[in-house]
DNA sequence: ACACCGTTTTCACGGCTTTTTCACACGTCA
DNA sequence: TGACGTGTGAAAAAGCCGTGAAAACGGTGT
């Protein structure tokens, strides 16, 4: 049965599991979506594009929002499951990146949004 | 997966990283797009125009100075990460050209601007 | 059929970063 | 020296992103 680890998050698709740091995370169908297509693109910037085909499959255009509205959504539950410890980051006009190392402030590398 | 290589820079397009001398540059994306543009040319004196073409697209006119404006924040972002190195030298009337070679002041076939 | 409820999608605003444009100083060449 | 090319800081414009909230959707129970 596939499970997909990247640093402190576990993830088991097949059964609509995942963990942040040994705990359950109460995901909804497409945040658990998400979180797996990050997962599987671990430590790599995504862009929404391609998260976009792989959650919802289709076209994207730059209009849509809904990636970046369930990053947000999963950056809730991460962060209260694991308070302090930022998983997804942003990059500016790049995409997303899950990181699978805890990454104080910057990272070797990539940089986020925020840490210029 | 693609990489591009010259001297101490190395550019990995597809996963929108650069490296000067082995450490990460924090590029934005028209950054990085004109460092690939130029990375692809190294070693040849490329025209503004060709430049602007291959980043920009469109039209060019002699009044825009967005290619010059861009190669002054790579050279800054350059010279803070491996100072004392110059990669990118100007050609009065033509053009710029990255070097692959550290290039102390002359070269054997181009000069820069700046030293004669 | 209807109301209820959790999820998903869409929208719009505000803050912030990047990109573009402009103006002026400086450099280069004839 | 005059004409024009180039470097660059800074203002202006454009665009990106986080987010709350409304709207739309789908399933369940009555």
């Amino acid at each position: 049965m596939e499970t997909i680890t990247a640093g402190k998050l576990e993830i088991r698709p097949a059964e609509y599991l995942a963990f942040a740091d040994g705990q359950p995370l109460k995901l909804t169908v497409r945040e658990l979506q998400l979180l797996t297509a990050l997962a599987r693109r671990a430590d790599r910037i995504v862009t929404r594009e391609e998260l976009h085909e792989a959650v919802w499959g289709g076209s994207y255009t730059k209009a849509d929002r809904s990636v970046d509205v369930y990053v947000g959504k999963l950056r809730q539950k991460l962060e209260q499951v694991s308070p302090g410890c930022s998983f997804i980051h942003t990059h500016f006009g790049f995409g997303y990146r899950l990181a699978s190392t805890p990454e104080a402030s910057s990272h070797p590398f990539y940089r986020s949004a925020t840490d210029r």
